[in-house]
DNA sequence: AACTATTTATAAGA
DNA sequence: TTCTTATAAATAGTT
């Protein structure tokens, strides 16, 4: 199940900070390409947000994250209502992100009020 | 640099619907697969956002989309404010992400409304 | 959905 | 830290 090379490696994490490093920079290169890739031979947009151990923030999205949304917005649009199990299923999964967008935007809007208070 | 199997893949757009569609799912598991390896091996947050062609929406997300952005609000408030080189480059990235966010929801916000109308 | 021939990813080591 | 290399994992085409 997992990238091993030469030798195994265990599926829990890593103690050694040196080596926890090694592989979030490796791993981390292995993923944005992986995602490129995809976005290149299926068309799809494609979003990854990665954090460090140490809380620092890369981001990874192909065309751009605003693209990942509208790709979204465009699944509501270009259908009418519909009652099949497949079409109630997809809105269902939309509702939910947007849900979880919607969350997500309460915290960042708390957070940047603290953030003016560093600048 | 793409997986090929037992043939070559060119790096375009797959022109098969059919194909397309299998690739998507084999690649979609893979990602999910090492976003997955990511979280564990190394106690970091991560994120998967992909929309297939069709507009579906798949997401990963370890250990929720809240928490990918508690990674980011640690950040900021784990560090007092400072004008070392890496802090300022760290603070930058993390409100260029912010900021992304920020209009995300703006248009998460508009789908909203139109989506309502569909219910 | 399952199978393999290959290619890619990557853990250690240098 | 960048490169090498042995080996595991991913996957394209096939069935």
């Amino acid at each position: 199940m997992v990238g091993r090379g030469r030798r195994k490696l265990e599926m829990k994490k890593i103690e050694d900070r040196y080596a926890l490093q090694v592989t979030f920079s490796k791993r981390k290169q292995g993923i944005f390409n992986k995602a490129n890739e995809l976005a290149t031979l299926c068309g799809a947009d494609v979003a990854v947000v990665l954090f460090s151990p140490a809380g620092n923030p890369y981001v990874f999205a192909q065309p751009s994250l605003d693209a990942v949304i509208n790709s979204c917005s465009s699944s509501l649009l270009h259908h009418r209502p519909s009652t099949t199990a497949s079409s109630v299923h997809r809105k269902q999964r939309v509702q939910q992100l947007l849900d979880e967008c919607d969350h997500l935007l309460a915290r960042i809007e708390a957070e940047r009020a603290r953030y003016s208070t560093y600048r």
